[in-house]
DNA sequence: GTCTATAAAGCGATAGAC
DNA sequence: GTCTATCGCTTTATAGAC
């Protein structure tokens, strides 16, 4: 007998748990079965494409969170400071202070890579475009915001790597406020000084 | 008719090649087979005890090449200042400039950490904990140096996830800059202003 | 030390009943 | 929309010849 009607959409959210907690390989149909309460019919049923398009699915969900609780965040805030703090507070949120691993990171490191190209590489230049894009509103000049808008993205993604090692969200927590503090003291600096601020449509 | 007679040691960095390549779960017998031009006869003769002993064996390697190359001259060298540029050198070495990836990063974000958990935590405890000792003999204070190697440490594997993710091995060498700048910059701000030290066994 | 043959289990994917 | 049965292939691991 059918358990419950389902829907494509409520899938996505488990099938994402799956694939972060056994990665792309690991993550077989009996497990995301297991995970998800449907059977190999319903499964290709909404995916046809099989597990890569689960995947794709599972990364097109993703993208969709950060454009809008992080990118547009980043992008339209009142001002720049709002914006950095409240993506720093977004990522907290997300990666569930360090418990959970961005499973885009996970794709970029493995094979998977060359297989969702431009899912795993625009997810990184999205965002890094958009903090860059704050900190030159912020008063940053074009290279300076760049790098520190890789550091912050990279840093995130190397807190991951430590809190998982050491199985220690603490780390976690304390360099994402190391990377925080030092992004909006820069914000901060420049509002502090107006007359050193580039000149920004003063119209 | 064989080959070659192979040895359990030269075997090994292949081993890591293709487990770098293709991850844990994916790295099957057969591509193994491929990499090593060795019939599983072979490795199971050199590895009984199959897959998991080979990745074992590729993280004691591992291990031991950080510890003669980067955790040692940390430790040992004539001065802190020299031994993080030493360090820094040896870890852009290694990575080849962000074109190969840490395994024991990858392992640390997917499954395998429960597996190798010794291994994964010792290897990230173990680096942080030399480099934080180099800056404490640089001048700094316990809790910043700790938070400062964390920085490096996790950063060098934040920038492995950019330069993949971008396939971009320019960033890795960027954020690598940054980060030994800033580290090699709290030492020789310390060494310009020697009483500004603490005591250091002054014998 | 190396190989081939083989076993048993698991894989992704499909077909068709309901 | 969901299920079960099944296909063909690959997987890890073992056995035994050389």
């Amino acid at each position: 007998m059918p358990r419950t009607v389902a829907e494509r959409q409520d899938v996505i959210p488990i099938l994402a748990e799956v694939f972060r907690r056994y990665g792309y390989e690991g993550a077989s149909l009996s497990r995301i079965t297991e995970g998800t309460g449907l059977g190999k019919g319903s499964l290709y049923h909404f995916f046809p494409g099989g597990k890569e398009e689960m995947a794709a699915a599972v990364l097109a969900h993703i993208d969709d969170w950060f454009q809008r609780q992080v990118y547009t965040p980043l992008r339209q805030a009142g001002s720049p400071y709002e914006g950095i703090a409240a993506m720093f507070d977004a990522v907290c949120r997300y990666f569930l202070s360090g418990r959970k691993v961005c499973l885009v990171g996970v794709f970029a490191l493995g094979n998977e890579r060359d297989r969702f190209a431009q899912a795993v590489s625009g997810y990184f230049r999205d965002w890094a475009g958009a903090l860059a894009m704050a900190l030159e509103n912020g008063g940053l000049a074009s290279t300076p915001a760049r790098d520190l808008a890789e550091e912050v993205v990279g840093g995130v993604q190397g807190a991951l790597v430590l809190a998982r090692a050491w199985d220690d969200p603490q780390v976690f927590s304390r360099m994402i406020r190391t990377l925080r503090e030092r992004a909006l003291a820069v914000i901060a600096r420049t509002d502090a000084t107006p007359d050193a601020l580039p000149s920004r449509a003063a119209g």
